[in-house]
DNA sequence: CTAGGTTAGATAGCTGACTATATATCCGAA
DNA sequence: TTCGGATATATAGTCAGCTATCTAACCTAG
């Protein structure tokens, strides 16, 4: 290992600089699609909408990996926003369905504009092999954090 | 570049990927951290503090590079944790030096294992030179961000 | 020596996450 | 057929960020 365990020297970790990253993107992009009346937050709920991936609040909470609570809040402020709409589900009186309106449809190549002009933004001076390289690691370092997750759990459940 | 622009393919960019990287390093932590009584949003100004390398209020949250209401909030919340307590300073009404409790700098040795742990669940099977050139793509990509937040402000006064 | 700009911190209100828990519907088995 | 567990959503309260704005103290130019 590189590190040698001092305090300070965990600024210098990848969990940090993921974090400071991640910061500084989600800044970038929110204050990108403020104008267009979209969040960071509603980014993978447009994805799962548009193409159908999910509609319900369960299933679109899976989708974006948070929580239902946190979906449960998103949506209703998208729903205030007029983003999205509800359709109750006739054969469940639990559930609904979630469709995005033709305003926040309209608006989704926008969107998708400003995302992937952040990325390049942030990938300035990459070569496609470094920015492949970087969502390889990234892929493998979530992958280990989700297997950790998944133990924490299967113990607390033992 | 390798992206065709459509909204799904959003969630493949580094953008999406570190997002997800920093809640899933952040949930760990957090997890962790929390029976020390400490939160992942310490550790910037726990380290600032043990090396002395900041203690207003105003340098530490240039530090821990977060705006000034965030670091207030924190700050009010780490002292009624009782992990930091203030010294007003005799020069300066406004202002006050921020100390360590001796009970806060005790367990630092503890949350320092622990996020170096998190680190190395992180990087499980990465090879010394896969962390280095994670690092090194994440510490470029963050000055790329910190070059066009700069841009967008420099232009906002022009 | 005072008036005005600058600085340090506090406060209000928002987004996006989280956990814990409540409510309400659904469904299967006794 | 109803009772109990499972499931879908809602609500409460917290943390860590953000912007915008206020107050109070400081300092400097006139």
């Amino acid at each position: 290992m590189q590190y040698d365990g001092t305090m300070s020297e965990v600024l210098s970790t990848p969990g940090h600089l993921i974090s400071l990253a991640a910061r500084g993107f989600a800044r970038l992009s929110e204050a990108r699609l403020k104008p267009l009346g979209f969040g960071i937050g509603h980014v993978p709920v447009l994805v799962a909408l548009q193409d159908g991936e999910a509609s319900t609040q369960r299933d679109l909470a899976r989708f974006a990996r948070i929580e239902q609570p946190s979906m449960a809040q998103m949506l209703a402020r998208m729903e205030r926003a007029g983003l999205i709409c509800r359709l109750p589900d006739p054969d469940d009186g639990r559930s609904s369905q979630i469709l995005l309106t033709e305003n926040a449809r309209a608006l989704l190549p926008d969107a998708c504009t400003v995302l992937f002009q952040g990325n390049s933004d942030a990938l300035a001076g990459f070569t496609v092999k470094e920015a492949k390289q970087l969502t390889h690691l990234l892929t493998r370092l979530i992958a280990n954090l989700d297997r950790v997750e998944d133990d924490v759990e299967a113990s607390r459940i033992r």
